[in-house]
DNA sequence: AATTTGTGCAACCGCCACCTG
DNA sequence: GCAGGTGGCGGTTGCACAAAT
């Protein structure tokens, strides 16, 4: 058993449970944001009040979005990065329901890695380029519609029996497929990022 | 079928700026 | 002006799951 000051409270870390979601939730729905650090006592939850600041903004909030990135938000992400650089929150706020570590981890794993595949292609000798393989790697490595719609859209929330349990709670908005409308190409996007 | 490797993402950490007493 | 508390931000980590072997 670890051993801890007798005065010095319990936090808890890791993953949020259901239960956790429901008392922030409700707490919020009476009571409204802030002073995270008094609502995490006052909500009974043995978190800090960042985590509960962060749980909340990130998956908890009505208007949050999650799922794929549409076309657009793609190319947004792409044209207010090469603006701002690594200015997660400042982006985000451009794009309604994104948060700031999802447009990051968005980065981090889909764009920025088809930067540096790009770059080690192009460190390739030209003549060593087949053109058409070259697009297809590009078209595939990082189309926004691939992803698997809902693939991790909030999983608490989706449960039925959480919604059950949460009156006026309004679970947020599934993104509609960017393919129902406005089909984009992956050549328009990496011709306008990437080329120049 | 079992194991290893790769990937995506939720959550934490550390730093900084701002506010208040 | 200063110290402590709080919020906000970007970077990083750890884990679960998928894909490859």
């Amino acid at each position: 058993m670890e051993k801890r000051p007798c005065n010095e409270p319990e936090v808890r870390k890791g993953p949020w449970t259901m239960e956790e979601d429901l008392i922030l939730i409700n707490y919020i729905a009476n009571h409204g944001e802030g002073v995270w650090n008094s609502l995490a006592r006052s909500a009974g939850l043995k978190r800090t009040g960042k985590s509960c600041r962060l749980r909340w903004l990130n998956y908890l909030r009505p208007d949050v979005r999650r799922g794929n990135i549409t076309a657009e938000e793609h190319l947004l992400i792409i044209e207010m990065h090469a603006k701002w650089g690594n200015r997660w929150s400042k982006i985000a706020k451009h794009l309604s329901g994104r948060t700031d570590n999802e447009i990051k981890n968005y980065w981090r794993t889909r764009i920025q890695k088809h930067i540096k595949q790009s770059e080690n292609f192009t460190t390739l000798p030209l003549n060593n380029i087949d053109q058409p393989t070259f697009t297809d790697r590009v078209l595939s490595s990082c189309v926004p519609a691939d992803h698997a719609v809902s693939q991790s859209y909030a999983p608490n929330i989706a449960t039925s029996s959480f919604q059950g349990n949460m009156q006026n709670f309004q679970s947020p908005n599934f993104p509609t497929q960017s393919n129902d409308h406005n089909i984009w190409a992956m050549e328009d996007f990496w011709s306008m990022q990437l080329l120049h």
